[in-house]
DNA sequence: GCTCAAATCCAAAGCGCTTTGGAATTCCAT
DNA sequence: ATGGAATTCCAAAGCGCTTTGGATTTGAGC
């Protein structure tokens, strides 16, 4: 069933049927009434392929996923973020296309998508510090907004980020007021810009306080189990191991919890460990208290965030403004710190 | 830049240029070496929303989510999942379009992007015992193959799962043989239909060796971290508690580790756990040597292999046979596992 | 040089929708 | 009645591609 079978039972032009159904004020409401009674009855949906012809709008957004081996983007925060976006997107009418490229084709993706009318917009996932594709998105033409920022980028875009440096030195200080003074940092990969600004806000706390960092402390990598309970295990068994640990996330911080384990020390008490809290639905931070103190920020709803964003961009007439949004973490207390009693001035009893 | 205007460029009409594009055997060589030449020259690819109404189809495949609050399948296994579909679907053209939906809306939905022409086929995701969305993706005509099965279903479909049954009864026979008797399963959602064959393993392993089972000791429920936490805690309070756990999935084994440390236990002495490992990229069980022993099926590998198997059915010409594949998980034995010295025949030094 | 087949090309008709620019009708106020 | 505005409808022209059916050119064989 189409418009033109659909206005050939109803005795009315396509023009007719095809207004009415799309809300214009120029049919009369009884016969409006009449179209969409037989569209319903017949069945009739507009096809889509048809519909983005005319209107010229695929009325669906890009995501272009590198398909690195093993990259991180595609797996821990990714689900989230899309089950997030994804709600905005089927609210407004507008689905999801997703298409994971090895990091040479990349470009030639973007440019495809765009140029071929497949999407109307793109988010663009984990930029890196000096990221050049948002220069070809600009260049382009096509509406985006990054999740995330490029602070070496002088082009003007528009993102959605958490205020990562803040939260990491939020974390760092917390460490440092319960008296540790060797903390280490697990980073994320540090070709990520989140994972940059992660590591300013550890260094400014110790800067600010006038402490020196050993740069053995500091690891960055992606953020995965294993990374968190190898590098434990190698900080433990350093000269002078750290009393606490700054972690980009909480799986990487289950490992560190595997390894203090496994050692035989007890987390909060022998080793404190804060960490990066994405609240991944499936990976709750335990189920009512939460089980590590953690700076938290939902990443399900930066994805509902980043799609109105890019949405209302793509739906304003003209050019729309850029616009930015900076988010503040949450701090979160657990059990998984505690004060270093080491490192604290005891007093006598 | 569209095909009229690079057909004036050329001095072609717009049939040759389209043809030389696209491969036909009716245009000189030498022209289609210009044409092709002056397509990369100009930039210019075909619109794709043109293309997909004039040959009726979309090049893109459909996943369908529903949005359960907290629903394990857009989580867990579905970034893996789909990282290896998208694989096979760049690989041959195709893009993946995924809309989230609340329950209620979830067959109109299929409904809608079938009807509409917006993708060209499904991949179905976690399907219950009777799963009427296979009824009515038939009765839409619509290629599709889904991922798991619906034991209780009638219809004719394509499908590829896993062994669940069998991956269940080697597991807990694994345990059984180690000598332990009071073995508990943490299944997963039993609505599932792979959550009802992997009980049926592991109840079968029992039968057969003429046990009978403890109902306390099974228990259902989405495949969370807090999950495995919560329910070790309750088991191994119980008058007899359990020496041995069988889990569904790693997340949830590492709620029961997190358990087992906090009582004390020493994981593979004190209490045994196998679980099920769907070899997600981001959640490696160990990183050289298993961590879990654990029946293992790469969810990622699913999922190429079920967008092929879709690609195929797609461009079949006429009608393309069902198509079904069962594929055996692979038994990895960590430190997870070990002799229930209570349980066992000892004999005296 | 001529015939017929093979090789190249092209005009035009879709694909199914939206939208422009009127035409036809209705409704008031005069 | 009647002019003019409001209301309601529609024919036809796209959107940018593919594909049909046929026209034109080339080449081989004699």
């Amino acid at each position: 069933m189409n418009l033109k079978e659909l206005s050939g039972h109803l005795g009315l032009s396509q023009t007719t049927v095809s207004r009415a159904l799309n809300g214009y004020s120029d049919v009369k409401a009884s016969t409006r009434v009449r179209v969409v009674a037989a569209a319903k009855e017949h069945n009739y949906l507009p096809n889509s392929r048809a519909k983005a012809l005319a209107t010229g709008r695929a009325m669906s957004i890009g995501h272009v996923i590198p398909r690195t081996a093993q990259h991180e983007l595609v797996n821990t925060i990714f689900a989230d973020f899309i089950a997030g976006a994804s709600e905005t997107y089927s609210a407004r009418g507008y689905d999801l296309r997703m298409v994971t490229v090895n990091d040479a084709d990349e470009f030639a993706t973007y440019e495809r998508l765009a140029n071929t009318g497949a999407v109307d917009g793109f988010v663009l996932h984990g930029p890196s510090h000096d990221d050049k594709r948002i220069k070809l998105l600009n260049d382009l033409n096509v509406p985006f907004v990054v999740h995330g920022r490029s602070s070496n980028c002088d082009q003007p875009y528009s993102w959605l980020d958490v205020n990562n440096r803040s939260a990491f030195k939020r974390a760092t200080d917390l460490l440092l007021d319960l008296g540790h003074t060797r903390v280490a940092l697990l980073n994320g990969d540090e070709s990520m810009d989140f994972a940059i600004r992660r590591r300013e806000g550890f260094t400014l706390a110790h800067e600010q306080r006038g402490l020196a960092i050993d740069a053995t402390l500091m690891h960055s990598n992606e953020m995965s189990e294993p990374y968190g309970f190898e590098t434990t295990r190698q900080l433990m068994a350093l000269d002078a191991p750290p009393t606490a640990i700054v972690a980009s996330a909480l799986i990487p911080a289950l490992g560190i919890q595997r390894a203090a384990h496994e050692l035989g020390l007890k987390i909060g008490r022998d080793l404190s460990v804060i960490c990066f809290d994405d609240a991944l639905s499936y990976f709750p931070n335990g189920s009512g208290a939460p089980l590590f103190t953690a700076t938290r920020s939902s990443v399900r709803d930066a994805g509902l965030r980043c799609g109105t964003l890019l949405i209302d961009q793509i739906e304003a007439a003209d050019d729309a403004p850029v616009v930015t949004e900076l988010w503040e973490a949450e701090l979160v207390v657990g059990g998984s710190t505690g004060p270093n009693f080491a490192g604290m001035p005891r007093r006598e009893a």
